[in-house]
DNA sequence: AATGGAATTGAAAGCGCTTTGAATATCATG
DNA sequence: CATGATATTCAAAGCGCTTTCAATTCCATT
């Protein structure tokens, strides 16, 4: 059943049957109702490529997941995100168009969506530090917004993103406060944004407390399991080691406990840590005191966010750009302890 | 740039042009050539909507993620299945169109999509038991492809799934031969079909073995860190608790993990545990002996079938259902042994 | 009854592509 | 040199919708 064949069976034409179902002023309440009534009965839906091609608009919005060539992985994270925008959209009436691209051919990948007019607008995930997408799609023109930031990048764009650098800044304030003083930071892989904001975060907060930063007690990776574990089994095996750690994934965290288990340390009492929690749903504590203390952004709402503040942008067509900073919430969890004292160290093996 | 400037450009008619770009035989190679040439100067794209105007083609396929009323969570293997499919689509132009759509209105959505003409086909995600989802779709004429199966669905369809019977049937008959009798299960939510699959060949395993099920050693939920945790803990807190755990996702089997090590129980001697492992990037085991001993099957793998089965539907048109049947890997893992002698056994707390 | 404005409705063009059916150019052949 | 086959090219219709511009109807006024 298409618009014709409605409008066939009302004895109207497309003009006025396309008008009562856009809401239209000026059509009668009367004959909107009958066509109203009609479309029901037929369960007629307007052709989306046909509606398109008319309007310009494809009511469609693109999420362009970057897949590094190196390790080809796809972070859990975005499941999250992309539930969160999800809402936003069904809500909206847009459609959602998924891309995973690998960096190599992104470029041309991008311009193609565009001048194909598959989406009207772009969510670009996961930037790196000098991230070049952005200036590509501000030369583009296709309306987008960044979840995360690009330091750096000298144009001006749309963003939501947490306050990494805050976030990371005031959990090793705390760990500081418990008397740390050799903090592992366990952070994602090098040259994304975020992982350059928290480890100034982190820098900025030793440093104000006179505290050498120790090269060695940085790690970066694509942030699994196993990279929590690895990095924390290395660290943990230092002549100095640290007492506590920074880790910027939840997932990573459970490898950072499965190296404590292993050398039978206690988390908590005698090495502390604490996590950037994403809130992903299939990782959260439910109820009472959480696991694990850490700095949490719902990394949905985030999407959720985004995804609302991209269709204002491809509603209003300005161009000024929107920015959202959200603000991590510290909470305590039983990883986190004082330092331990010297008599209280054991001995390994 | 559209195909009328282009055409306008080069001094020939639209015809001409539409047909040297895609690939028709009726044109000379010479002005194939030079149409093709201008394409890549003016970098022309088609524009997506008005081709598949004309030719009822969107080439669009949808994902439909069904997201449970009740907890509203998005399971990050979702994540691994798109990214496999991804790739098939991205190699034969495609486009994904992904959506979240809660159980209560879902019938309304498939039928719209449909008949709004936005996918080509669709991949069905997460069935569950007795899914209504496949006669619904079989009604509306649009072609599917199930990502797992659906039993009782008097209906034929086309599916990839892993063969969970066999790979439960065959990960308890490992513990069995270890000596384990107590073997606690660990499934994902009642009611999706592949729980039920997996607690059948759990069943079936026991069963032959003149093993009383116990189902107090049968846990079910949504696959989460917690879940694993949860169930763990209260199965090992049982006056005679199970020895021996089948986990079905690697992130509940982290929570079990958890339980285990706060009631300093070992992994690997005192308690065994094998896990499903959908191979998901970030709980990837890299190189030497896994952790858990696990059944394994890629779910990016799968997806990636099921993408490629679905365009093949699409494009020959038939209807005729394909299938395709996975085997899972059994890999012996660090987390299982012989069950636990009794003079071996220790006090809790 | 004639008039003009407001309220409704409709015919037709156009969005950018594919594809049918017709037209033209090219060429080997008798 | 005409002829028919073959290789190329094109004009125009059509995909299903929106939207401009024009037409019609309806009323309150004069």
């Amino acid at each position: 059943m298409n618009l014709r064949e409605l409008a066939l069976q009302l004895g109207l034409s497309q003009t006025t049957v396309s008008r009562a179902l856009n809401g239209y002023p000026e059509v009668s309440e009367a004959t909107r109702k009958r066509v109203r009534d009609a479309a029901d009965k037929f369960s007629y839906r307007p052709n989306t490529r046909a509606k398109g091609l008319a309007t310009g608009r494809s009511m469609a919005v693109g999420h362009v997941i970057p897949v590094s060539d190196q390790h080809e992985m796809v972070n859990p994270i975005f499941a999250d995100v992309i539930a969160g925008a999800g809402e936003a959209y069904a809500e909206a009436g847009y459609d959602l168009v998924l891309s995973l691209v690998g960096a190599r051919d992104e470029a041309a990948f991008y311009r193609d969506l565009a001048s194909r007019g598959t989406i009207d607008g772009i969510i670009v995930h996961g930037p790196r530090h000098n991230d070049p997408r952005l200036p590509l799609l501000k030369e583009i023109g296709l309306p987008f917004l960044v979840h995360g930031r690009s330091s750096l990048a000298d144009v001006s764009y749309s963003w939501v993103d947490v306050n990494n650098r805050s976030a990371f800044y005031r959990a090793a304030g705390l760990l500081l406060d418990l008397g740390h003083r050799r903090i592992g930071l366990i952070n994602g892989l090098a040259g994304m944004d975020f992982a350059v904001r928290r480890e100034d975060g982190y820098r900025r907060a030793l440093t104000e407390r006179g505290i050498h930063v120790d090269p060695d007690l940085i790690a970066e990776g694509e942030m699994t399991e196993a990279h929590g574990w690895a990095s924390a089994r290395e660290m943990l095996s230092m002549p100095d080691p640290p007492t506590a750690f920074l880790v910027s994934s939840i997932i990573s965290a459970f490898g950072v406990r499965r190296a404590a288990a292993e050398q039978d340390i206690a988390l908590g009492s005698e090495l502390s840590v604490v996590v950037f929690d994403d809130d992903l749903s299939y990782f959260r504590s439910d109820g009472g005191v959480p696991q694990f203390t850490s700095v949490r952004s719902s990394v949905r709402e985030a999407g959720r966010m985004a995804a609302e503040m991209l269709l204002d942008i491809i509603r209003e067509g300005s161009d000024e750009p929107r920015q959202r900073l959200l603000e991590a919430e510290l909470t305590i969890g039983r990883s986190t302890g004082p330092v331990p004292t010297h008599e209280g160290s054991k001995t390994t093996g």
